[in-house]
RNA sequence: GGAGAUUUGUCCGAGUGGUUGAAGGAGCACGCUUGGAAAGCGUGUAAACGGGAAACUGUUUCGAGGGUUCGAAUCCCUCAGUCUCCGCCA
Protein backbone atom coordinates (compact mmCIF):
# COMPACT_ATOMS: atom_id res chain seq x y z
CA UNK A 1 0.00 0.00 0.00
CA UNK A 2 1.17 3.32 -0.59
CA UNK A 3 2.61 5.16 2.48
CA UNK A 4 0.80 7.81 4.56
CA UNK A 5 3.48 10.42 5.01
CA UNK A 6 3.08 10.24 1.11
CA UNK A 7 -0.31 10.53 0.29
CA UNK A 8 -0.31 14.08 2.79
CA UNK A 9 2.99 15.41 1.07
CA UNK A 10 1.53 14.54 -2.55
CA UNK A 11 -1.88 14.58 -2.64
CA UNK A 12 -2.12 16.03 -6.25
CA UNK A 13 0.51 14.03 -7.36
CA UNK A 14 -1.25 10.89 -5.90
CA UNK A 15 -5.17 11.82 -7.23
CA UNK A 16 -3.21 12.47 -10.41
CA UNK A 17 -1.93 8.82 -10.16
CA UNK A 18 -5.10 7.58 -9.35
CA UNK A 19 -6.80 8.84 -12.76
CA UNK A 20 -4.22 7.66 -14.47
CA UNK A 21 -5.01 4.15 -13.06
CA UNK A 22 -8.58 4.52 -13.93
CA UNK A 23 -9.45 4.74 -9.94
CA UNK A 24 -12.94 5.75 -9.46
CA UNK A 25 -13.09 6.60 -5.77
CA UNK A 26 -10.74 9.54 -5.57
CA UNK A 27 -12.71 10.84 -2.59
CA UNK A 28 -11.27 8.40 -0.57
CA UNK A 29 -7.61 10.13 -1.04
CA UNK A 30 -8.89 13.24 1.54
CA UNK A 31 -10.97 11.38 3.63
CA UNK A 32 -7.75 8.99 4.26
CA UNK A 33 -6.26 12.33 5.21
CA UNK A 34 -9.22 13.74 6.95
CA UNK A 35 -9.39 10.66 9.22
CA UNK A 36 -5.55 10.59 9.75
CA UNK A 37 -5.42 13.79 11.20
CA UNK A 38 -8.10 12.52 13.39
CA UNK A 39 -5.79 9.80 14.33
CA UNK A 40 -2.67 12.38 15.14
CA UNK A 41 -5.04 14.57 17.29
CA UNK A 42 -6.13 11.17 19.08
CA UNK A 43 -2.48 9.93 19.17
CA UNK A 44 -1.47 12.90 20.85
CA UNK A 45 -3.43 13.37 23.54
CA UNK A 46 -3.60 9.55 24.26
CA UNK A 47 0.18 9.93 24.26
CA UNK A 48 0.39 12.75 26.89
CA UNK A 49 -2.31 11.20 29.45
CA UNK A 50 -0.25 7.73 28.90
CA UNK A 51 2.56 9.94 30.01
CA UNK A 52 0.90 11.31 32.63
CA UNK A 53 0.39 7.85 33.83
CA UNK A 54 3.70 6.69 34.02
CA UNK A 55 5.54 9.44 35.45
CA UNK A 56 2.83 8.84 38.21
CA UNK A 57 3.11 5.28 38.86
CA UNK A 58 6.63 5.74 38.80
CA UNK A 59 6.02 8.28 41.63
CA UNK A 60 3.79 5.72 43.61
CA UNK A 61 6.80 3.34 43.25
CA UNK A 62 9.12 5.40 44.67
CA UNK A 63 6.76 6.82 47.32
CA UNK A 64 6.23 2.95 48.67
CA UNK A 65 9.53 2.59 48.33
CA UNK A 66 10.36 5.54 51.27
CA UNK A 67 6.96 3.98 52.88
CA UNK A 68 5.07 7.14 52.75
CA UNK A 69 1.63 4.86 52.26
CA UNK A 70 -0.69 7.30 52.64
CA UNK A 71 0.35 9.78 49.73
CA UNK A 72 1.11 6.40 47.71
CA UNK A 73 -3.13 5.72 48.18
CA UNK A 74 -3.77 9.11 47.16
CA UNK A 75 -1.71 9.21 44.54
CA UNK A 76 -3.13 5.85 42.98
CA UNK A 77 -6.81 7.00 43.61
CA UNK A 78 -5.81 10.10 41.13
CA UNK A 79 -4.58 7.88 38.74
CA UNK A 80 -7.61 5.88 38.73
CA UNK A 81 -9.71 8.41 37.12
CA UNK A 82 -7.30 8.63 34.45
CA UNK A 83 -7.41 5.32 33.63
CA UNK A 84 -11.45 5.78 32.12
CA UNK A 85 -9.76 8.55 29.41
CA UNK A 86 -6.91 6.75 28.60
CA UNK A 87 -9.25 3.66 27.64
CA UNK A 88 -11.65 5.51 25.71
CA UNK A 89 -9.09 7.17 24.02
CA UNK A 90 -7.17 3.73 23.21
CA UNK A 91 -11.05 2.46 21.97
CA UNK A 92 -11.20 5.66 19.25
CA UNK A 93 -7.66 5.01 18.22
CA UNK A 94 -7.95 1.50 17.52
CA UNK A 95 -10.83 2.35 15.57
CA UNK A 96 -9.70 5.17 13.70
CA UNK A 97 -6.55 3.45 13.00
CA UNK A 98 -8.66 0.46 11.14
CA UNK A 99 -10.24 3.13 9.44
CA UNK A 100 -8.05 5.04 7.91
CA UNK A 101 -5.83 1.17 7.54
CA UNK A 102 -9.29 0.12 5.26
CA UNK A 103 -9.02 3.03 3.02
CA UNK A 104 -5.37 2.92 2.16
CA UNK A 105 -5.53 -0.98 1.19
CA UNK A 106 -8.18 0.18 -1.17
CA UNK A 107 -5.86 2.82 -3.07
CA UNK A 108 -4.10 0.68 -5.55
CA UNK A 109 -0.40 1.49 -6.63
CA UNK A 110 0.46 4.80 -8.51
CA UNK A 111 1.54 4.12 -12.57
CA UNK A 112 5.00 5.07 -13.16
CA UNK A 113 5.72 8.45 -15.05
CA UNK A 114 6.13 6.15 -18.60
CA UNK A 115 3.19 4.30 -18.19
CA UNK A 116 0.92 5.24 -21.08
CA UNK A 117 -2.67 6.60 -20.27
CA UNK A 118 -5.76 3.86 -21.29
CA UNK A 119 -8.41 2.25 -20.23
CA UNK A 120 -8.08 -1.56 -21.33
CA UNK A 121 -6.05 -3.87 -22.52
CA UNK A 122 -6.50 -2.38 -26.15
CA UNK A 123 -4.69 1.06 -25.15
CA UNK A 124 -1.79 -0.99 -24.40
CA UNK A 125 1.64 0.14 -25.61
CA UNK A 126 3.43 -2.67 -28.54
CA UNK A 127 7.02 -1.99 -26.86
CA UNK A 128 8.54 -4.50 -29.52
CA UNK A 129 7.81 -7.59 -31.40
CA UNK A 130 10.08 -10.00 -32.65
CA UNK A 131 10.08 -13.33 -34.57
CA UNK A 132 8.43 -14.49 -37.60
CA UNK A 133 4.28 -15.51 -37.92
CA UNK A 134 5.21 -19.16 -38.67
CA UNK A 135 3.16 -19.97 -41.86
CA UNK A 136 1.88 -23.95 -40.24
CA UNK A 137 1.26 -26.94 -42.97
CA UNK A 138 -2.06 -28.34 -43.81
CA UNK A 139 -3.72 -29.73 -41.35
CA UNK A 140 -2.05 -28.23 -38.54
CA UNK A 141 -3.80 -28.37 -34.60
CA UNK A 142 -4.21 -26.66 -31.89
CA UNK A 143 -2.55 -27.79 -29.29
CA UNK A 144 -5.40 -29.44 -27.15
CA UNK A 145 -5.48 -31.85 -30.34
CA UNK A 146 -1.70 -31.91 -30.42
CA UNK A 147 -1.98 -33.20 -26.91
CA UNK A 148 -4.26 -35.86 -27.88
CA UNK A 149 -2.36 -36.96 -30.71
CA UNK A 150 1.01 -37.53 -28.80
CA UNK A 151 -0.35 -38.72 -25.84
CA UNK A 152 1.10 -35.80 -23.75
CA UNK A 153 -1.90 -34.31 -21.11
CA UNK A 154 -5.06 -35.99 -19.88
CA UNK A 155 -7.15 -33.92 -19.26
CA UNK A 156 -10.43 -36.21 -18.35
CA UNK A 157 -8.35 -37.84 -16.07
CA UNK A 158 -7.68 -34.73 -14.52
CA UNK A 159 -11.10 -33.88 -13.81
CA UNK A 160 -11.75 -37.30 -12.76
CA UNK A 161 -9.10 -37.13 -10.21
CA UNK A 162 -10.04 -33.58 -9.03
CA UNK A 163 -12.09 -31.56 -11.68
CA UNK A 164 -11.70 -29.36 -14.29
CA UNK A 165 -8.99 -27.01 -14.95
CA UNK A 166 -6.36 -30.10 -13.50
CA UNK A 167 -4.53 -31.78 -16.03
CA UNK A 168 -2.75 -34.59 -16.00
CA UNK A 169 0.54 -35.05 -18.09
CA UNK A 170 1.73 -37.59 -19.06
CA UNK A 171 5.42 -39.31 -20.42
CA UNK A 172 6.97 -37.18 -22.94
CA UNK A 173 4.48 -34.26 -21.91
CA UNK A 174 5.46 -34.73 -18.50
CA UNK A 175 8.83 -34.95 -19.70
CA UNK A 176 9.09 -32.27 -21.54
CA UNK A 177 7.67 -30.19 -18.26
CA UNK A 178 10.30 -31.26 -16.52
CA UNK A 179 12.39 -30.03 -19.22
CA UNK A 180 11.75 -26.68 -19.16
CA UNK A 181 11.48 -25.77 -15.99
CA UNK A 182 15.23 -27.14 -15.20
CA UNK A 183 16.09 -25.08 -18.38
CA UNK A 184 14.57 -22.38 -17.17
CA UNK A 185 16.14 -22.23 -13.40
CA UNK A 186 19.34 -22.82 -14.96
CA UNK A 187 19.03 -20.14 -16.84
CA UNK A 188 18.12 -17.45 -14.20
CA UNK A 189 20.70 -19.11 -12.26
CA UNK A 190 23.55 -18.44 -14.65
CA UNK A 191 22.28 -14.39 -14.61
CA UNK A 192 22.91 -14.50 -10.73
CA UNK A 193 19.64 -15.34 -9.17
CA UNK A 194 19.50 -17.70 -6.49
CA UNK A 195 17.31 -20.59 -6.22
CA UNK A 196 14.63 -21.57 -3.73
CA UNK A 197 12.43 -23.81 -3.47
CA UNK A 198 9.59 -22.21 -0.56
CA UNK A 199 6.67 -23.87 0.56
CA UNK A 200 3.84 -24.15 -1.32
CA UNK A 201 1.20 -23.05 1.29
CA UNK A 202 1.71 -19.77 3.25
CA UNK A 203 -0.22 -17.96 5.74
CA UNK A 204 -2.12 -14.91 5.83
CA UNK A 205 0.77 -12.66 7.00
CA UNK A 206 2.16 -13.46 3.81
CA UNK A 207 -1.05 -13.35 1.59
CA UNK A 208 -1.40 -9.99 3.12
CA UNK A 209 1.96 -9.05 2.43
CA UNK A 210 2.56 -9.69 -1.80
CA UNK A 211 -1.14 -7.80 -1.40
CA UNK A 212 -3.37 -10.80 -2.40
CA UNK A 213 -5.45 -10.45 0.63
CA UNK A 214 -7.73 -8.77 1.85
CA UNK A 215 -10.36 -8.81 -0.56
CA UNK A 216 -8.91 -11.15 -3.60
CA UNK A 217 -9.14 -14.32 -0.95
CA UNK A 218 -11.48 -15.72 -3.84
CA UNK A 219 -8.96 -16.14 -5.90
CA UNK A 220 -6.68 -18.52 -3.94
CA UNK A 221 -7.35 -21.69 -2.51
CA UNK A 222 -7.74 -21.70 1.05
CA UNK A 223 -7.39 -24.63 3.43
CA UNK A 224 -9.70 -23.43 6.85
CA UNK A 225 -9.13 -26.17 8.68
CA UNK A 226 -5.12 -24.62 9.21
CA UNK A 227 -6.11 -21.49 7.64
CA UNK A 228 -3.33 -21.76 4.97
CA UNK A 229 -3.74 -20.68 1.11
CA UNK A 230 -2.01 -22.11 -1.54
CA UNK A 231 0.05 -20.07 -3.54
CA UNK A 232 -0.35 -18.45 -6.70
CA UNK A 233 2.40 -17.20 -7.59
CA UNK A 234 5.67 -18.11 -6.27
CA UNK A 235 6.18 -14.29 -5.63
CA UNK A 236 4.19 -15.18 -2.31
CA UNK A 237 6.75 -17.14 -0.27
CA UNK A 238 9.82 -15.53 -2.29
CA UNK A 239 9.08 -12.22 -1.60
CA UNK A 240 8.52 -12.89 2.26
CA UNK A 241 11.52 -14.49 2.56
CA UNK A 242 12.60 -10.92 3.56
CA UNK A 243 9.35 -9.78 5.24
CA UNK A 244 9.72 -7.40 8.66
CA UNK A 245 14.09 -7.25 7.23
CA UNK A 246 15.91 -5.00 6.91
CA UNK A 247 18.45 -5.85 4.51
CA UNK A 248 22.16 -4.40 4.89
CA UNK A 249 22.99 -2.17 1.60
CA UNK A 250 25.63 -4.61 1.09
CA UNK A 251 23.33 -7.25 0.19
CA UNK A 252 21.62 -5.57 -2.49
CA UNK A 253 19.60 -6.31 -4.89
CA UNK A 254 18.61 -9.54 -3.91
CA UNK A 255 17.73 -12.18 -6.57
CA UNK A 256 15.76 -14.66 -6.54
CA UNK A 257 14.83 -17.74 -8.63
CA UNK A 258 12.37 -20.37 -7.91
CA UNK A 259 10.04 -22.82 -9.10
CA UNK A 260 6.42 -23.84 -8.11
CA UNK A 261 2.99 -25.36 -9.03
CA UNK A 262 0.69 -22.10 -9.16
CA UNK A 263 -2.69 -22.58 -8.34
CA UNK A 264 -5.59 -20.55 -8.96
CA UNK A 265 -8.97 -20.70 -8.53
CA UNK A 266 -10.56 -17.79 -10.62
CA UNK A 267 -13.60 -19.22 -12.74
CA UNK A 268 -13.32 -17.22 -15.56
CA UNK A 269 -14.50 -16.75 -19.34
CA UNK A 270 -15.91 -19.61 -21.38
CA UNK A 271 -15.13 -21.42 -24.44
CA UNK A 272 -11.88 -21.17 -26.54
CA UNK A 273 -10.03 -18.52 -23.61
CA UNK A 274 -10.16 -21.83 -21.13
CA UNK A 275 -9.21 -24.54 -23.37
CA UNK A 276 -6.76 -26.77 -23.51
CA UNK A 277 -3.46 -25.31 -21.33
CA UNK A 278 -4.55 -21.88 -22.00
CA UNK A 279 -6.16 -21.21 -18.67
CA UNK A 280 -6.35 -23.69 -16.25
CA UNK A 281 -6.00 -24.16 -12.10
CA UNK A 282 -3.03 -25.53 -11.44
CA UNK A 283 0.46 -24.64 -13.75
CA UNK A 284 4.03 -24.52 -12.91
CA UNK A 285 5.93 -21.59 -13.26
CA UNK A 286 9.33 -19.99 -12.54
CA UNK A 287 9.41 -16.93 -10.93
CA UNK A 288 12.53 -14.17 -10.59
CA UNK A 289 12.29 -11.63 -7.68
CA UNK A 290 14.18 -8.52 -7.09
CA UNK A 291 14.65 -6.42 -4.44
CA UNK A 292 16.35 -3.71 -4.97
CA UNK A 293 16.75 0.24 -4.08
CA UNK A 294 14.63 2.61 -4.70
CA UNK A 295 17.23 4.51 -7.21
CA UNK A 296 17.35 1.41 -8.95
CA UNK A 297 14.09 -0.14 -9.61
CA UNK A 298 13.39 0.82 -12.67
CA UNK A 299 16.51 0.20 -14.32
CA UNK A 300 16.45 -3.26 -13.08
CA UNK A 301 12.98 -3.97 -14.62
CA UNK A 302 14.50 -3.15 -17.53
CA UNK A 303 17.09 -5.71 -17.26
CA UNK A 304 14.54 -8.36 -16.08
CA UNK A 305 12.51 -7.82 -19.49
CA UNK A 306 15.98 -8.48 -21.11
CA UNK A 307 16.19 -11.48 -19.35
CA UNK A 308 12.60 -12.69 -19.91
CA UNK A 309 13.00 -11.70 -23.91
CA UNK A 310 16.47 -13.77 -24.22
CA UNK A 311 14.88 -16.56 -22.85
CA UNK A 312 11.57 -16.57 -24.81
CA UNK A 313 13.66 -16.64 -27.82
CA UNK A 314 15.44 -18.90 -27.11
CA UNK A 315 12.89 -20.95 -27.41
CA UNK A 316 12.30 -19.82 -31.02
CA UNK A 317 8.73 -18.72 -30.33
CA UNK A 318 7.38 -14.75 -31.69
CA UNK A 319 6.65 -12.65 -29.04
CA UNK A 320 5.65 -9.35 -28.51
CA UNK A 321 6.08 -7.32 -25.47
CA UNK A 322 3.23 -4.85 -24.07
CA UNK A 323 3.57 -2.11 -21.51
CA UNK A 324 0.13 -1.90 -20.10
CA UNK A 325 -1.74 1.24 -20.09
CA UNK A 326 -2.74 2.34 -16.21
CA UNK A 327 -6.20 1.34 -16.75
CA UNK A 328 -4.94 -1.77 -17.67
CA UNK A 329 -2.60 -2.91 -14.63
CA UNK A 330 -2.46 -4.87 -11.38
CA UNK A 331 -3.37 -2.60 -8.39
CA UNK A 332 -0.48 -3.15 -6.71
CA UNK A 333 2.18 -2.54 -9.83
CA UNK A 334 3.77 0.93 -10.79
CA UNK A 335 4.59 -0.55 -14.07
CA UNK A 336 4.05 -3.39 -15.72
CA UNK A 337 5.45 -5.04 -19.03
CA UNK A 338 3.55 -8.32 -20.64
CA UNK A 339 4.83 -11.01 -22.74
CA UNK A 340 2.67 -12.15 -25.10
CA UNK A 341 3.34 -15.38 -27.39
CA UNK A 342 1.58 -15.87 -30.49
CA UNK A 343 -0.04 -19.35 -30.69
CA UNK A 344 -0.10 -19.85 -34.79
CA UNK A 345 -2.95 -22.50 -34.41
CA UNK A 346 -5.08 -20.43 -32.56
CA UNK A 347 -4.30 -17.10 -34.49
CA UNK A 348 -4.09 -15.38 -30.97
CA UNK A 349 -1.05 -13.59 -28.40
CA UNK A 350 -0.92 -15.85 -25.10
CA UNK A 351 0.32 -13.87 -22.59
CA UNK A 352 3.27 -15.93 -20.77
CA UNK A 353 4.77 -13.48 -18.86
CA UNK A 354 4.16 -10.44 -16.67
CA UNK A 355 7.14 -8.34 -15.22
CA UNK A 356 6.57 -5.48 -13.03
CA UNK A 357 7.73 -3.14 -10.79
CA UNK A 358 5.73 -2.70 -7.46
CA UNK A 359 7.98 0.27 -6.11
CA UNK A 360 7.36 0.36 -2.36
CA UNK A 361 3.84 -0.77 -2.75
CA UNK A 362 5.01 -4.58 -1.74
CA UNK A 363 7.63 -3.33 0.54
CA UNK A 364 5.46 -1.00 2.67
CA UNK A 365 3.07 -3.67 3.95
CA UNK A 366 6.04 -6.40 4.07
CA UNK A 367 8.58 -3.54 5.97
CA UNK A 368 11.34 -4.52 3.32
CA UNK A 369 13.69 -2.58 4.20
CA UNK A 370 17.13 -0.74 4.18
CA UNK A 371 19.62 1.92 6.05
CA UNK A 372 20.90 4.16 3.70
CA UNK A 373 23.73 5.97 4.23
CA UNK A 374 22.63 8.63 7.30
CA UNK A 375 21.63 4.99 8.46
CA UNK A 376 17.87 6.34 8.16
CA UNK A 377 15.57 3.06 7.10
CA UNK A 378 14.28 3.23 4.03
CA UNK A 379 11.65 1.31 1.75
CA UNK A 380 13.07 -1.24 -0.55
CA UNK A 381 11.69 -1.83 -4.21
CA UNK A 382 10.29 -4.78 -5.02
CA UNK A 383 10.07 -6.57 -8.55
CA UNK A 384 8.83 -10.07 -10.46
CA UNK A 385 8.59 -11.55 -13.40
CA UNK A 386 7.87 -14.70 -14.52
CA UNK A 387 10.29 -16.54 -16.50
CA UNK A 388 8.26 -18.19 -17.26
CA UNK A 389 4.50 -19.72 -17.19
CA UNK A 390 4.75 -23.34 -18.55
CA UNK A 391 1.23 -24.60 -19.57
CA UNK A 392 1.00 -21.25 -22.40
CA UNK A 393 4.90 -21.95 -23.55
CA UNK A 394 4.32 -25.26 -23.96
CA UNK A 395 0.88 -24.72 -25.78
CA UNK A 396 2.76 -22.35 -28.32
CA UNK A 397 6.00 -24.38 -28.48
CA UNK A 398 3.59 -27.57 -29.75
CA UNK A 399 1.44 -25.41 -32.41
CA UNK A 400 4.39 -23.17 -33.51
CA UNK A 401 7.26 -26.13 -33.99
CA UNK A 402 4.36 -28.44 -35.53
CA UNK A 403 5.30 -30.26 -38.88
CA UNK A 404 3.85 -33.08 -40.67
CA UNK A 405 6.44 -35.18 -39.21
CA UNK A 406 6.17 -34.13 -35.30
CA UNK A 407 7.12 -31.85 -32.69
CA UNK A 408 10.45 -30.02 -33.00
CA UNK A 409 11.86 -29.35 -29.63
CA UNK A 410 14.13 -26.59 -29.33
CA UNK A 411 17.72 -26.58 -29.31
CA UNK A 412 17.79 -25.32 -25.99
CA UNK A 413 15.51 -28.01 -24.40
CA UNK A 414 17.23 -30.93 -25.84
CA UNK A 415 19.49 -31.55 -23.68
CA UNK A 416 17.33 -31.69 -20.79
CA UNK A 417 14.48 -33.56 -22.84
CA UNK A 418 16.64 -35.84 -24.07
CA UNK A 419 15.41 -35.62 -27.26
CA UNK A 420 15.26 -33.54 -30.91
CA UNK A 421 10.94 -33.95 -31.81
CA UNK A 422 7.99 -35.67 -30.47
CA UNK A 423 6.87 -37.69 -33.00
C1' G B 1 -1.96 -36.37 18.64
C1' G B 2 0.06 -36.88 24.28
C1' A B 3 3.84 -35.14 28.18
C1' G B 4 7.63 -31.76 29.70
C1' A B 5 10.89 -27.54 28.83
C1' U B 6 11.48 -23.05 26.40
C1' U B 7 10.61 -18.07 23.49
C1' U B 8 14.25 -11.22 26.08
C1' G B 9 17.81 -6.20 21.62
C1' U B 10 22.34 -8.10 15.60
C1' C B 11 23.91 -12.54 18.63
C1' C B 12 24.75 -14.81 23.58
C1' G B 13 22.60 -13.91 28.14
C1' A B 14 20.61 -11.67 33.24
C1' G B 15 16.17 -10.24 34.97
C1' U B 16 9.29 -13.10 39.14
C1' G B 17 5.42 -6.39 39.95
C1' G B 18 8.16 -0.14 40.78
C1' U B 19 13.25 5.45 37.60
C1' U B 20 14.30 -1.73 33.22
C1' G B 21 14.20 0.05 26.60
C1' A B 22 15.89 -3.61 29.62
C1' A B 23 22.44 -5.73 33.70
C1' G B 24 26.71 -8.26 31.58
C1' G B 25 29.30 -10.12 27.31
C1' A B 26 30.12 -10.56 21.97
C1' G B 27 29.66 -8.23 17.36
C1' C B 28 29.54 -3.66 14.65
C1' A B 29 30.74 1.89 14.06
C1' C B 30 33.60 6.05 15.45
C1' G B 31 37.64 8.12 18.35
C1' C B 32 42.28 7.56 21.20
C1' U B 33 46.64 4.56 21.20
C1' U B 34 50.19 2.33 16.99
C1' G B 35 55.22 2.93 11.88
C1' G B 36 50.96 -0.45 10.50
C1' A B 37 47.86 -4.19 12.53
C1' A B 38 46.25 -6.72 16.90
C1' A B 39 45.42 -5.93 21.91
C1' G B 40 43.89 -2.00 25.19
C1' C B 41 40.91 2.35 26.48
C1' G B 42 36.61 5.63 25.52
C1' U B 43 31.97 6.68 23.13
C1' G B 44 27.97 5.02 20.40
C1' U B 45 24.88 0.99 18.59
C1' A B 46 16.41 -1.28 17.80
C1' A B 47 11.94 -0.28 15.31
C1' A B 48 7.12 1.94 14.55
C1' C B 49 3.96 6.13 15.38
C1' G B 50 3.53 11.27 17.31
C1' G B 51 5.38 16.62 18.91
C1' G B 52 9.34 20.04 17.41
C1' A B 53 12.71 24.44 12.40
C1' A B 54 16.29 21.86 15.11
C1' A B 55 18.54 20.24 19.47
C1' C B 56 15.55 17.21 21.57
C1' U B 57 11.30 14.76 23.20
C1' G B 58 6.40 11.56 24.16
C1' U B 59 4.09 6.83 23.33
C1' U B 60 4.29 1.68 22.04
C1' U B 61 7.04 -2.85 21.48
C1' C B 62 10.81 -8.43 25.96
C1' G B 63 6.95 -14.88 20.53
C1' A B 64 1.43 -13.01 19.27
C1' G B 65 -3.27 -11.54 21.27
C1' G B 66 -6.23 -10.61 25.56
C1' G B 67 -6.70 -9.85 31.08
C1' U B 68 -5.30 -8.31 36.38
C1' U B 69 -2.84 -3.74 38.53
C1' C B 70 -1.75 3.05 40.01
C1' G B 71 2.27 0.33 37.51
C1' A B 72 3.98 -6.03 33.91
C1' A B 73 9.57 -8.68 30.48
C1' U B 74 7.92 -10.26 35.40
C1' C B 75 1.09 -12.62 37.60
C1' C B 76 -3.42 -15.00 34.78
C1' C B 77 -5.85 -16.79 30.04
C1' U B 78 -5.71 -18.11 24.71
C1' C B 79 -2.79 -19.07 20.48
C1' A B 80 1.88 -19.86 17.87
C1' G B 81 7.19 -21.22 17.31
C1' U B 82 11.47 -24.13 19.08
C1' C B 83 13.64 -28.37 21.82
C1' U B 84 13.23 -33.40 24.30
C1' C B 85 10.45 -37.99 25.07
C1' C B 86 6.19 -41.00 23.35
C1' G B 87 2.62 -42.04 19.31
C1' C B 88 1.76 -41.92 13.98
C1' C B 89 4.08 -41.57 9.29
C1' A B 90 6.90 -40.63 3.52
Amino acid sequence: MLQLGFIRSNREKVLEGLKKKNFQDLDLIDKIIASDDLRKTLQFNSDELLAKRNAASKAIGMLIAQGKKEEAEAQKAEVTTLKETIDSYAVQLAEVEGIVEGMLLRIPNLPGERVPVGKSAEDNTVVRQHGDIPKLHDGALPHWDLITKYDLVDFQTGVKITGSGFALYKGRGAKLQRAMIQYFLDYNIAAGYTEFIPPYVVNYASAYGTGQLPDKEGQMYHMAIDDLYLIPTAEVPVTNIYRDEIIPSASLPVKMTAYTPCFRREAGSFGKDVRGLNRVHQFDKVEVVHITEASTSYDVLEEMVLHVEKLIQSLGLPYRILLLCGGDMGFASAMTYDFEVYSAAQERWLEVSSVSNFESFQSNRMKIRTKDENGKTQLLHTLNGSSLALPRILASLLENHQTPEGILIPEVLRPYFGADMIA
